[in-house]
DNA sequence: AACCATGATGGAATCGTTTCCATGAATCGG
DNA sequence: CCGATTCATGGAAACGATTCCATCATGGTT
């Protein structure tokens, strides 16, 4: 790095003292000519003032700091664009980690956050309380988006009493305090309502044995599927695989293969809805003749596929435009939970159920 | 941010100097006691060595800084992985920007990229060389992946000089000094031989009208399709859209309609193909019936394409990984261009002419 | 004319780290 | 046994900004 104009440089150059200079630039009490002189010198030096210098000062790093599973998920991508224009337009910068969905390689980009001083945070959390227990502790400003982190887990966990407690959260109540719930702000799409539909929209196709793929992160859309089921679903027709696309086509292929009756599918993501498109075509399975399909996310190439996907769509990029908002503007105040809407688009993946 | 831990806290409670700290902390010299009760001194306290401290003494962040046009845009979410995966195997943050196709937005963030002293960067760049000049007169350490900024637009220029100049650029020779080349390393695609396969795999289908449909940065990709096809090509079979999937969707329908004779069109990007797909369905033109596909990059989603797309495949993945070694371990001395091979995997978007 | 309020200004402290340099002890060779 | 070299060590300066506080000039009020 060259020599760096500090702002001891511009002091000198206007005869001026650096105190004045750092008033000046920072909209403080100036006179008029003092002003203009040190914003001509700072102009003709072409000054930047140092972020390093002003972050030592204050004990804190502008920007924000921004955890996805994965950048090549379409999805979490819009997120972050949302995000990312949001920092722009306040001028501010975004350090990014992908932690591929791992507590762990999450819980040390934390760490790396924190040794950067990073005091804001929005994140697509994989792991659970315990792995977010530093970032909080150390004062972070976090928000999560598009989901929570799971519970911790106890050993008497049991998927009914986390079905009820996350859609409580999906109502904005305050969680039940089971366990050590978290109490951070979050962004998400109303998985609840958009699930319902999706299920209600292929019940009325006249299906019955439908089934729910699911990915890491998915547990309340899973949650919200037996709800919006209503009768208690088998456990083989819930399946979930581990984020990489290849566990998701096994998960796929083996739900087809183990439950040949079922006719309808709900996949929780578009990494899943992809699986699920390969593996039916490699099992000989039409979409929608011989198995419906309902994907959760629209992408693009939704509407390239054969047959078009039919889609519960959620606003990626207003996700995180909103969660950087909750991020910068939270004034010590805990805001309010978002909760954003889904919209079903019906194409051409789902048909009438076929005896 | 609570009360930070400091390096002055474990040096009072190990009953040492704070050099002393420092020197145990990043490998200097101690003595094996001094070390051991320092280390379990500060593993006691948890102490994190301020990122913002040492930063400011050294006078350069750590870390490295990324631009991409948009992360929707697959491809570049593959290359940001990538770049990613190398920076956290280092331990090293990364400040990510999406500059939208838009110089401007790309010299604003450079700008903030100065202002955080990020001392190297990884760009697909946007601007030309008068955007890049801050950065390297800043003495920024840049590497640019996929894509060299565009030569400043002369008046003189026309596009078969540019495109031989950027041939040359593709065989890894220094880059002939036409107005002010950026001597920057680059991590590029063999886009020359990339296009050439495509160009001759449609020629020996019998097609001979063929296209090209490109987007902003795909100049090299047009002057190589040229180059490929041999005879002077038609300028309205080689058209441009500005980025976004409107425009990509606009140029694609206009392309098909202005032309009704092209028997095939090679698309420079995920985002042009979509376009080609969507605007040959909206127009009735079956593929590959009536008009054959490549597209440049392979996608997740191409295999589920109908019909399912032939693409010359680029390693997104590997090229931002490449880059971010490039950046790190540049040593002070300008590194060898990489360029990575491409592959054409053969699907079911191209057929033989009918007449 | 004395006094006070106001506002502009600059010096100096501060943030947390690295690193230069001086000090003192200890080891080594002659 | 002494001078020279090595080595561990801590104090203090430096990085570049912000901000507290004291100072000084000014103008208005009694």
């Amino acid at each position: 790095m060259n020599r760096r104009v500090t702002i001891k440089d511009v002091a000198e150059a206007a005869g001026v003292g650096v105190a004045t200079v750092s008033r000046v630039l920072s909209g403080g009490s100036a006179s008029p000519q003092t002003r203009e002189r040190v914003l001509a010198v700072a102009a003709q030096l072409d000054y930047r003032p140092s972020a390093l210098g002003r972050n030592l000062r204050q004990r804190r790093t502008g920007g924000m700091g921004l955890l996805v599973p994965d950048l090549t998920d379409t999805f979490y991508g819009q997120l972050s664009e949302g995000v990312l224009a949001c920092a722009r337009s306040a001028g501010e910068p975004v350090v990014i980690g992908s932690t591929g969905g791992d507590p762990e390689q999450e819980a040390d980009l934390i760490g790396m956050l924190l040794e950067q001083s990073v005091d804001r945070l929005i994140a697509v959390p994989s792991g659970d309380a315990e792995t977010w227990a530093p970032a909080l502790r150390a004062g972070m400003t976090v928000v999560f988006a598009d989901r929570l982190p799971s519970e911790g887990t106890h050993e008497d966990d049991d998927t009914a009493a986390l079905a009820v407690h996350d859609l409580m959260l999906l109502d904005g109540l305050p969680p039940a305090p089971r366990g050590r719930p978290l109490d951070v702000p979050s962004v998400v799409a109303d998985d609840r309502a958009g699930i319902r539909t999706a299920v209600r929209y292929l019940r009325g196709l006249g299906h019955r044995r439908i089934a729910f793929l699911g990915g890491p992160g998915h547990d309340r859309r899973a949650a919200a599927f037996r709800e919006a089921v209503g009768t208690p679903v088998d456990d083989d027709l819930v399946v979930f695989a581990t984020g990489s696309r290849d566990s998701a086509y096994a998960a796929a292929s083996s739900l087809f293969l183990s439950r040949p009756d079922l006719t309808a599918v709900v996949a929780g993501g578009n990494v899943l809805g992809e699986a699920a498109v390969l593996a039916a075509r490699e099992l000989d399975l039409r979409v929608p003749r011989d198995v419906s399909l309902v994907m959760y996310d629209d992408v693009p190439w939704a509407e390239l596929c054969s047959p078009p996907l039919t889609v519960v769509a959620q606003p990626g990029r207003d996700m995180g435009y909103r969660a950087a908002e909750l991020v910068m503007r939270s004034g010590g105040r805990r805001p309010r939970d978002v909760v954003l809407p889904t919209e079903l688009i019906v194409r051409g993946s789902c048909g009438p159920r076929r005896p």
